[in-house]
DNA sequence: ACGGCGGCGGCAAGCGGTTGCCACTTGTTG
DNA sequence: CAACAAGTGGCAACCGCTTGCCGCCGCCGT
């Protein structure tokens, strides 16, 4: 039965007058459970439904402080990484009744800056996935708002983090078990916390091993970027790769293959992330699956608890486990 | 200088005290540009700035009864098609100065009512983006706030959409060319729009052509949902096959393969959206490219626009043109 | 009978901005 | 020189909700 135009919304000033309460009832009665006696309260409620009342969050936030928002900044939700991400923190947000608010940064710090700025008085916490921001500019961020960084670690600011080592650990073992003596790590991004990570694994892990380890790049994280790696690829070839991720594996495939080399009987490749898209190609990509959902989901309710006043603050990152996908872009090294 | 815990935010107050002028003019001095002399509003800037003033949204909000916040809401942004939808919104919103709010639904008619529901104090203007809610819902909540839907035709409601017809035209005369008299149409979710307006455009241009046209499913949108379509494919085989997206076209192209059916040889496959995997599955897909982008970025600014004002309300929808891209899934019928 | 106490509701003062209106200065005009 | 308009700044009343505090009432203990 709404009339046309301009109708104000209705209050708990409407609802109180209606009820024959005072404002202040009207707001315990949803606010206070308990405070007010059950008859009135459902009297209110009642009321307030019929009136079609709903609370105005701004209002609301003015005084409590608190807005129910939880801001995740990122690179590029079109990265299937980051949506997985994305996915997460939006379940966790939808479980503890917040709204999430996205902030895309298409990898420029300054934007990045600018948007966590944006937010900063909007939200009741942030989650930083993969940030390009320094350590002391997050820092100085987490002191002033509840923040979690996903993907990075920096000192005294709560994270959580896939757990490389590990990962880079079974990728090795798994080339070795194959027979595989040499790899080519192909690196991505340099300003990638991740890829110093994978890189570091890598390295241990070999050196373990006993394996010789050659690195080249740095390649964009596409399949361009992949391509590009392999173009002097006579002259230190291995019998191994691990790309930066996926798509840098599907580029060096294309590469590979296009030039005479098949994988994975003349070369074995390895991707990272498991992105949709490494199962579709030919050969299936093998490679390694990180629990992104999770990444974002523990990431954002820790960050829920946070702001929820929960000062854990000092704690170590918080690691999750990945998982070894072996599929047929991997094969017994030819001696 | 911050000093330990809590501290209050610097308010107009603070800045006035400082500045020597009254909170009022603080405001003006941001809000209002010209209203205030401009070495006076220059002098308050610098004061605001020293003391690390920023103006509380929700104060504002609570007053101007706008918050500078959009809401997005979709099913899914795992799946590229929205991911890209997404990336387009977030840059209208940072265009327009806005805050991307984003709600995933998960496909749920509920969860698509209890997030709108939630947003809606929130947010100036609502983008539903493949809603699967009533015509009716959706008019209603049009009228309590400015919305527009994506992928969607509701008389009333302002639209932008992908434009269907003139797409399966080019797809039907491409087919055509290549030889094909008949064609397979397989059908995405029956609740989709987008699957109808495929269906619908597709029917229309074979029956333009002259071509046979059949349909199967529907089936999931997914490579499963695919290679579950041609289970029968003895029986009703055509020489060409349309499918609801490029997911399901791989679907279909991985079946007819594994039978030893050859793409494009024995059956040409045309997909739909132009997803990324696409151009790296062999065959590489021919498909048809949406403007996705630009399908988030107009519906994101054209809300924003109702927001600030603009009564163009019972406008007919915007259509977005597509584009054929031709790669290696189709080629000439074998007679 | 009286003081105390717990339960319930109202009063009113904010929260941090915005804005209509008024007042004071200057500059302009007849 | 008076009248007036434009340019600036301040006052104070909100916006809608929360919350500390007070008051009223009925009940209990002694």
């Amino acid at each position: 039965m709404v009339s046309e135009g301009e109708r104000r919304q209705t209050t708990i000033y409407d609802v109180a007058a209606a009820a024959g309460v005072a404002p202040s009832t009207v707001s315990r009665a949803f606010s206070r459970p308990g405070r007010v006696r059950a008859e009135t309260a459902e009297r209110i409620r009642a009321v307030a439904a019929e009136l079609g009342y709903r609370a105005n969050p701004q209002a609301r936030a003015l005084t409590t402080t608190r807005t129910g928002m939880l801001a995740l900044v990122l690179a590029d939700v079109t990265n299937p990484v980051f949506a997985e991400v994305v996915r997460g923190a939006g379940r966790a947000c939808e479980r503890d009744g917040y709204t999430l608010l996205l902030a895309e940064t298409e990898e420029s710090a300054e934007k990045e800056r600018a948007m966590v700025d944006r937010a900063q008085g909007s939200v009741d916490a942030i989650v930083l996935t993969s940030s390009r921001m320094s350590d002391a500019a997050i820092r100085q961020i987490a002191k002033v708002e509840p923040l979690v960084v996903l993907n990075r670690e920096v000192p005294g600011v709560p994270s959580v983090l896939v757990d490389f080592e590990p990962a880079m650990r079974r990728i090795t073992e798994h080339l070795a078990e194959l027979g595989h003596r040499q790899i080519t790590y192909v690196a991505g991004p340099e300003a990638s916390w991740a890829d110093g990570m994978r890189w570091r694994g890598l390295r241990l892990a070999t050196e373990h091993l006993g394996i010789r380890l050659r690195r080249v790049g740095p390649v964009a994280p596409t399949v361009a970027g992949g391509q590009t790696a392999v173009v002097d690829w006579d002259d230190h070839r291995t019998s191994a790769v691990v790309a930066y991720n996926d798509m840098v594996a599907i580029g060096i495939v294309r590469r590979l293959t296009a030039s005479g080399v098949r994988v994975p009987e003349d070369v074995s490749v390895v991707g990272f992330d498991n992105t949709p898209v490494g199962e579709l190609v030919t050969p299936a990509l093998t490679t390694v699956a990180a629990p992104l959902r999770a990444l974002g989901e523990t990431g954002a309710s820790n960050a829920i608890a946070l702001a929820a006043g929960a000062r854990s603050r000092a704690t170590d990152p918080i690691r999750l486990p990945t998982r070894l996908i072996v599929r047929e872009s991997t094969g017994p090294a030819r001696d």
